[in-house]
DNA sequence: TTTGGTTTTTGATGAATGTCAAAAATGCCG
DNA sequence: CGGCATTTTTGACATTCATCAAAAACCAAA
């Protein structure tokens, strides 16, 4: 919880009132490897901080699986559209380590906005870090090649390689294990 | 201006005080037809609402334009990893049509931000539609054929197609203006 | 309506990447 | 340590798409 609480500081300064409503309304989660935050066609409802572990999202898509993103440490994970909309997700959610999360609900969090500005203008702030995270992320998927696109991912976070299956990683930059594994044989 | 306070109220229902701040807030721009909103290497401080016309962001990349994306009426545009974190721009914004523009600089919507929390999450839930309308352009962009890609343009947002040229939209779709005009010829 | 510039189409070719299949390497558990 | 399941690599081939060049169509201004 101190590392969610100080990792929110670097995004905005918060009131001690608002540190401990915060504290009060994250419940813990803890989950193994393999098992599931989210399954297609649930309504998601809560936003997760990922204390330590890591996790990715995946849909189906002609009966194969497509991972398109990661979560790590400090990440907030939830899916997105579902979370923002309440319909159901289109996609899952799996534990790839044993994981330690916090929870917050979405009403939970509507009612936080409501009490204390400071909140919401947090999150505002952590919106505009995700969507330039995304955007980089857009650039690179429509305007760059598969070789750059691996060797973007080796400059910007090395660290995926060494937690993340090959074949999800190449779901993830959007090309074929194979094809991965050719780009990596020649560095 | 109407239009603009009008389509805000869609996004979050705000006090009379805090719509005639906006008011205050908010300055016209009118430019024509290819003139520059925007120039790499500058900062962009200001946010725009575009109220009638059209234009393009791209940038240059080994001496090529790269459309990345488009406006059009009752958009929100900006650069915005530059306008949120004042750094020089890599992109350019440039007149598609002849348009009218609302502009707000970064430093008044901070202030407005500080005096109406009603704003601050008139902003959030904006951030929200648009992050989501940028996750389905990355999983278009990493996961879908060129072909899907138009496909999806035409069902999505098909007047693009009567209002910008198609090497301008070959660009935005990640593929050279021949194989956009060879999947066209085959409907 | 003619003219010149721009945009779009068409054709030929090559490079990048996907797919399928099988072999090799790795890792986990008894 | 040995065996089985999973992951990664390798090879052959097909497909998609980019590139270059030229022709055709379109458009705006004189």
């Amino acid at each position: 919880m101190e590392q969610l609480l100080n990792h929110i500081k670097d995004y905005s300064p918060l009131s001690d009132e608002a540190q401990y409503a915060l504290h009060d309304c994250f419940e813990q989660v803890v989950l193994s490897k393999n098992e599931y935050l989210l399954t297609e066609g649930k309504i998601c409802r809560h936003l997760f901080f990922l204390q330590q572990g890591a996790l990715r999202g995946f849909y189906t898509l002609d009966g194969k699986e497509i991972t398109h993103w990661f979560g790590f440490e400090k990440d907030f994970v939830t899916s997105f559209h579902s979370f923002i909309t309440q319909e159901p997700a289109v996609e899952n959610i799996q534990l790839l380590e044993g994981s330690i999360l916090w929870a917050i609900s979405k009403d939970t969090l509507t009612g936080l906005f409501n009490q204390y500005h400071e909140i919401e203008r947090l999150v505002r702030i952590a919106y505009e870090k995700y969507y330039i995270r995304l955007e980089e992320r857009f650039v690179n998927a429509q305007f760059k090649t598969a070789t750059e696109r691996y060797e973007n991912l080796l400059l910007q976070t090395p660290h995926i390689i060494e937690r993340v299956s090959l074949g999800h990683i190449a779901s993830y930059l959007g090309i074929s294990q194979e094809t991965l594994s050719r780009i990596r044989s020649r560095f």
